[in-house]
DNA sequence: GTGGCTCCTTACCCGCGGGTAGGATAGCTA
DNA sequence: TAGCTATCCTACCCGCGGGTAAGGAGCCAC
């Protein structure tokens, strides 16, 4: 099930987005005829695909011609266009979850173990499922296939819940309402898919992180000043306008 | 161009989404006639169809039924089911631009500038045109309409930075990136549209009150404990298994 | 009552794209 | 050499849906 680690013979990493994705059919002579790698492949191209073009401005023909393969080839492979969606979806996905196997037994406080979630959770939101992972609507799915994805989210969901909940309980997290917590934090890590580009300067590790930082430290500063936000705090005002667009 | 305050008919607010929506054209006999506000009519209705199915399996076929009337009918009002979209889009956004404009003359710490943009936000974000607002991808739109909204969508993200800059600045927020805080802020918003739901407990008004104050005060407590998210902070673990399904 | 305008209809066009039918070719087995 | 299977092809089907043509019913001006 997870044999998902063998990646394509990768011919480098390439940031022009014409040039055609490492394909096993690469040169039509010598093809090689392991199943399982092609569909992979195919899987891979897909997530490309509906990465740059979303779900529906991307065709069967598209990915076929990605693969340089015709479109009943990519059929051969994957029965439908929606099962494709899916299993880009279980690649993404499986990332997260793997996560939570990993901190699960770490002997630290929940929110260290929290906040290691959710730098792989960032990673996978950044990576080439990410689109996938994060924007599969139920609408475009048949009933089956929706229902799993929602159990499979709603899985995540209630482990980043837990993990809060945990925390505010071990004391190292505030006190504070898990769902709308889990919520927040989900919501800002999967917006990531929306405008993130893989060949943007930061990695997906870098972003969690500067989220976490975010996230785990507040708007609020730390030290003393505004006592509670209270009332009349026009005082340092005033040279707002001077400052307000230099740099 | 803000004549987007005189809201339709509005026959009572129904939570059962096969009811038509409030339709100037409900009664065949006696139509109103002013343009403006069928045009509007149909716009909502574009709104809440894209909000229902998602743009691409919403077929103007659909909207035009759900105001009674026939699809050639549509086009009457509006000239391309892109159009719909991007008008969908605009109403939304306004209702953010209009937040900035409020604020902009408060004199009050920046933090508390910053809050009441998130809150308007985040109404917004919940409103019937959040979805359209925050899901219109700029490859199901024409180059034009695509920078147009890259445009309007930028002014908003630069607002939001600015606004944090300025907090940094006066004080009332600590220091921070601001580029990365305001996507974090942004992102858990926008990614309301994706979960909420009309019909739910929550406007979006608490959701945006929830959602500031995790932002606000962060994950870490305030008071004392954990100096430094430092290393052995095993202690209070070891109840973990036995609180974590519970409640 | 006639020309013209507004608004909405029925009936249609047509391309895109998901999906399939029915072979070819290449390699393995014997 | 024949035969079988795995893989990939060319050629096709067909429904959905964006968009249009053309006309008819009400209404107003004169």
């Amino acid at each position: 099930m997870n044999s998902r680690r063998a990646s394509p013979p990768a011919a480098g990493k390439q940031t022009v987005p014409a040039a055609p994705v490492a394909s096993p059919w690469r040169s039509s002579r010598e093809r090689l005829r392991d199943r399982a790698v092609k569909r992979e492949a195919v899987i891979r191209a897909a997530a490309r695909e509906f990465n740059r073009k979303g779900y529906h401005n991307t065709s069967l023909d598209d990915i076929a011609a990605r693969l340089e393969v015709t479109k009943p080839t990519v059929y051969y492979y994957v029965t439908s266009k929606e099962q494709l969606l899916f299993q880009c979806f279980v690649a993404g996905v499986e990332q997260i979850r793997a996560a939570f196997r990993d901190v699960r037994h770490l002997e630290v406080p929940a929110r260290e173990r929290l906040n290691a979630v959710l730098r792989h959770y960032g990673e996978a939101v950044a990576s080439e499922f990410g689109w996938c992972m994060v924007r599969a609507e139920d609408q475009d799915l048949s009933p089956a296939m929706s229902r799993h994805i929602k159990a499979l989210k709603s899985e995540i969901d209630h482990g980043i819940r837990r993990l809060i909940r945990e925390g505010v309980q071990d004391g190292s997290i505030r006190p504070c309402d898990p769902k709308m917590t889990a919520f927040a934090l989900a919501g800002a890590l999967n917006w990531i898919a929306h405008w993130y580009r893989e060949d943007q300067s930061l990695t997906g590790a870098q972003i969690a992180d500067a989220f976490v930082a975010v996230f785990e430290g507040g708007l609020r500063p730390r030290a003393s000043a505004t006592p509670l936000a209270a009332r009349g705090g026009t005082r340092r005002r005033a040279r707002r306008a001077a400052t307000a667009l230099t740099r």
